[in-house]
DNA sequence: CGCGGCTTTGATGTTCATCAAGTAAAGTGG
DNA sequence: CCACTTTACTTGATGAACATCAAAGCCGCG
């Protein structure tokens, strides 16, 4: 009963993520997490994880963009992936590890929810088939970083930079025409290269009438032949 | 008592992998996987598992040592890592892809036990405990991978080679005198430079002093410099 | 207004892949 | 067992790709 009340006041029950990784939760398993969950929303440029941080949540992005990022010893800093709301890199490590090896900072205005990390690892325990497609989640997470780096490290320079507008268009905004969520450094950050190279590579291809750029905003004008550039580079 | 019969005369009873994966797995459990598995041992050089092929089931490397690796379009070969027992990449994607995205070749003497896919996710939803400690597994894989990557991308070439002969002797060998499992081209399909350029640098290193290099025979004698090479590149 | 961060372009030098050529080692068929 | 072929290994020379350095314009913000 009480179960039942609380669900029926929760806006978890009409979240996405719900289909995607709750559905075989029992109502009073989904009620639990329900109560006890913590949203909160970070706007552009916060910091939402810091590498070395004691792990007490599930995070999962409701909404937004966020990067993942890592410094090494020297002070470099990387970008290992780009977060989307279905396809958290962040889900790989945090039942195994007690702290954060990376941070995790907003490239957008992010909503997120999280919950007791061990209120999810006792659902595992509970719900079979909640373990099982946590799994299935999690393979499909790592099979996408895993392809994305095998691609791109064979790449050249202008076979990465193609390579990630076609990301963005196709697999983050689904728009040829969109505005870049970060700065011309992270893109290096993010791909492997300086800073100067990125943006010599942006004005060859607007030179070449691939792209128009003003800005942070990009158009792909001739996406065959951008396809044609990663594909070869 | 069907199955504690079976049980007392499976080998499995002592295969170390138990401990790490399959000890929470009730008798019955156990006995089940224990009747159903099929272990093979491949030699050298043999094809385990090739890209394409469909899934159908859960592999361990009881020993021996393996390549994963990936072919693109252009008939390029890529080593995505090397497994190790107890450090399995294929674990990531197994449970979610149809097929295999890679192919995984023994580099020495290897035994692979191998249980129906469909069999351990039923346990996964029978035995909450057991599926905790697989996505606790899973986790700590992708830690290391992405961990791997991260360092490699990073260093320049001479850092790159420092850093997987310490990987070889530290976490493979646990010895600084080895045989190297594979030839110099892999280890440029490995670590992502070109064969020429492995050899040069390996000559480089003996001939500074750092390494000894007899054939497949590599014996690290100034383990510092090395590491400084690693951590500097 | 001025400072710092982001962006842009050009000049220069280093790193690395490619090409070439030769030796050693390992497998293959007679 | 030996000629033969193939594959692995090695070194040098060359050029292309890329990083670094330098300088200047732009923009937002205190």
């Amino acid at each position: 009963m009480r179960a039942e009340v609380a669900q029926s006041s929760c806006e978890c029950i009409s979240c996405d993520f719900r289909d995607i990784l709750f559905k075989s939760l029992t109502r009073d398993e989904f009620s639990a997490l329900c109560k006890q969950k913590y949203q909160r929303s970070y706007s552009k440029g916060m910091l939402i994880v810091e590498e070395g941080m004691p792990i007490e949540h599930f995070l999962y992005l409701k909404n937004g963009l966020v990067k993942i990022h890592k410094i090494n010893k020297y002070g470099k800093s990387t970008i290992l992936n780009i977060g989307k709301p279905l396809d958290f890199l962040s889900l790989l490590t945090v039942f195994s590890d007690r702290n954060y090896s990376f941070s995790v900072t907003a490239l957008e205005d992010t909503e997120v929810c999280s919950m007791n990390i061990n209120v999810v690892k006792s659902m595992i325990q509970n719900n079979g088939k909640f373990a099982c497609s946590l799994i299935e989640k999690m393979g499909a997470v790592s099979n996408t970083y895993i392809n994305y780096n095998f691609n791109l490290n064979l790449k050249n320079l202008r076979g990465r930079i193609a390579f990630i507008l076609l990301d963005f268009a196709e697999n983050i905004y689904q728009n040829p025409d969109f505005d870049l969520p970060v700065s011309r450094r992270e893109i290096g950050e993010l791909i492997g290269m300086t800073t100067e190279n990125v943006i010599r590579i942006f004005s060859e291809f607007r030179r070449d009438k691939i792209i128009k750029i003003n800005g942070k905003n990009i158009d792909i004008v001739n996406v065959d032949k951008l396809r044609k550039i990663s594909d070869l580079g």
